[in-house]
DNA sequence: AGTGATTTTTTACAGATGTATGCGTTGTCT
DNA sequence: AGACAACGCATACATCTGTAAAAAATCACT
């Protein structure tokens, strides 16, 4: 040509990837019809995607929230999100989010041989058995990974893990016990009882765990239903706690707090359940962004179960939003 | 799911293409992170594209040109065209179809193993010619496929095959005889001169041949130049002509018009030249759109080689124009 | 429960794609 | 002119992709 090598090599990579991705030309025949090497070909083609020249767009109404949660999983370092769409108008923290756990639940069970599987409470969970279809699941026992509460509003935290085991027509596991130990009871006389040794071991066996997280407010049920009157939601934030999961106060890192109310907490450790195979945890709503954080660092989540209001809230406020626009060079390696 | 069929099912399809297409994850991959099958992520995405969710765009600023080109390829049905950005403020019908010409004939030189090129003559491929690099192609023979002109005003008809065997390094072979006959001349006789019996059983063994195409007016050098004095352009019009391609006067349909001037020709007949592997016709100018369209009918086009504004006008008006950016469902098939 | 029909899942295989290797050509420097 | 380096090209091969057929599972019906 008498033009210059940019401006040919851009029309060609232009003209490959018109009969490439516009006429659906294989690589050889666009080599054969232009006279060139398939070599020739595919390299233009590589090149025209890094140079952006090649935009992929996807039009879906779910391009957004596939997007969203592709980016919180990347953000938290966990397997897998995902951000339920939640209705606005009557946010309620719960709905969605249980719909979103029922489902995956029903899914895992269908393809996994999971036989154990523990089970934190709170209400939460309770809205994911709602959602749950009867099934049939007589080898799967639930196992109950905390102590209960001795009183309650809405619905008896033992009941939890007897309702999934109900409606997966599973076997179930309670941990009898409170969920804090009342003040002067020797925490580790209490557990050395033969029936919470049995218990316990279970925790190392677990083939998944369903968990979810709570903040430090009234809205917590925990907090709400279960703290001891000597420990005080503000003398547990003062330790630098922003919420729990399970039971155990964590801070901002993850990590759990050092405060007298951990040792008299009857559950599982959170060591133990780092090691669970499959760790899932579902929880939503605005006051629960930190504490989701924080189970995700302390390497609590697997696949994280929320809404997509609250992974918009979740998702870096320094990552600029990206449009769904973006470019497929990634093919190129 | 609680949620039905169809948005689960997009809603898939939907997570399938961000990774595939976005991600750049590999078919096998994201069957496994999904938990699902190969297969099943393989239909996702043929569906997807199916129903037009991917869309895929080039951003160069050659799409308008290589559309454009494949439009016209099709509509003619023809091998392919090369439409040359024209300089539009000093538009010459010539200067970006030679540069064109001469560079796809360098091109095809390096590649092909061509022996014989018939050329015709015109100020379109004189253009071509002083845009030719000076190459070296001792094997290869420059055969005039028609007779020329005994007085011309911009250069010599017989310059023309010379000429480019001069710029190709090349051999050639001129038809000594004017492209029309005199009154009274007996063509059969005149033809079984020895020298021309060679000359015209070299218009079967041609690889390619270099053609152009004219309209009926004084723009045409042949018109203007070498048509004898007892046929005026009207006349010829009047028989149905609309151009001529090697002096061959053609109708609307491409059939060589039954006309005396016709039997007077000295010259390549175009049922020859159809029978040419590879042929190449240059021309360019809103005034040659029919004539162009003629030749490609009259299958004596392979390559056409114009510039975008005769382009544009060539596609045809019903077909709207369509945007740059499709749906790539191509490559389902 | 048994049986047949329908649908999924698995498996296999024929292209298509992306990449590395070695060879030949071109151009350049001494 | 000869040697060397750089580049491009053909080949070969390891995936990846798309599709069809076989096997298995599920479902509907008797």
């Amino acid at each position: 040509m008498v033009r210059e090598g940019q401006d040919e090599s851009d029309a060609f990579a232009t003209e490959v990837c018109w009969h490439y991705y516009v006429n659906g030309m294989t690589q050889g025949e666009i080599a054969k019809f232009l006279d060139t090497t398939r070599l020739r070909v595919n390299q233009a083609i590589q090149r025209a995607k890094s140079l952006g020249m090649v935009k992929v767009r996807i039009e879906s109404p779910f391009v957004a929230r596939v997007e969203l949660q592709d980016r919180l999983r990347r953000q938290l370092g966990i397997e897998r999100v995902i951000a339920a769409p939640a209705r606005r108008d009557a946010y309620d923290y719960h709905g969605s989010v249980g719909a979103a756990l029922a489902a995956v639940v029903t899914e895992r069970l269908r393809t996994k041989a999971w036989r154990k599987i523990g089970v934190s409470w709170g209400m939460t969970l309770e809205a994911g058995i709602q959602k749950l279809p009867q099934l049939a699941n007589p080898d799967v026992e639930i196992v109950s990974m905390l102590g209960g509460t001795m009183q309650g509003a809405s619905f008896n935290s033992f009941s939890i893990a007897s309702g999934f085991a109900a409606q997966l027509g599973a076997s179930y596991s309670l941990l009898a016990a409170p969920i804090f130990l009342s003040e002067g009871v020797d925490r580790d006389l209490f557990l050395s009882q033969e029936i919470f040794a049995d218990h316990f071991a279970k925790f190392e066996a677990l083939d998944a765990a369903i968990l979810t997280a709570s903040d430090i407010s009234p809205r917590s049920y925990l907090v709400a239903n279960g703290l001891p009157e000597e420990f005080s939601p503000a003398a547990i934030t003062e330790a630098g706690a922003i919420g729990d999961v399970l039971g155990r106060f964590l801070d901002e890192e993850g990590r759990t707090i050092d405060h007298p109310l951990d040792r008299r907490t009857i559950g599982v450790d959170l060591d133990v359940v780092e090691r669970t195979p499959e760790k899932i945890l579902a929880a939503a709503g605005p006051h629960k962004v930190e504490i989701i954080r924080a189970a995700a660092r302390r390497g609590l989540i697997d696949t994280l179960i929320t809404d997509d209001v609250t992974a918009e809230l979740l998702v870096e406020p320094s990552e600029g939003r990206k449009t769904a626009t973006l470019t497929a060079e990634q093919r190129a390696g």
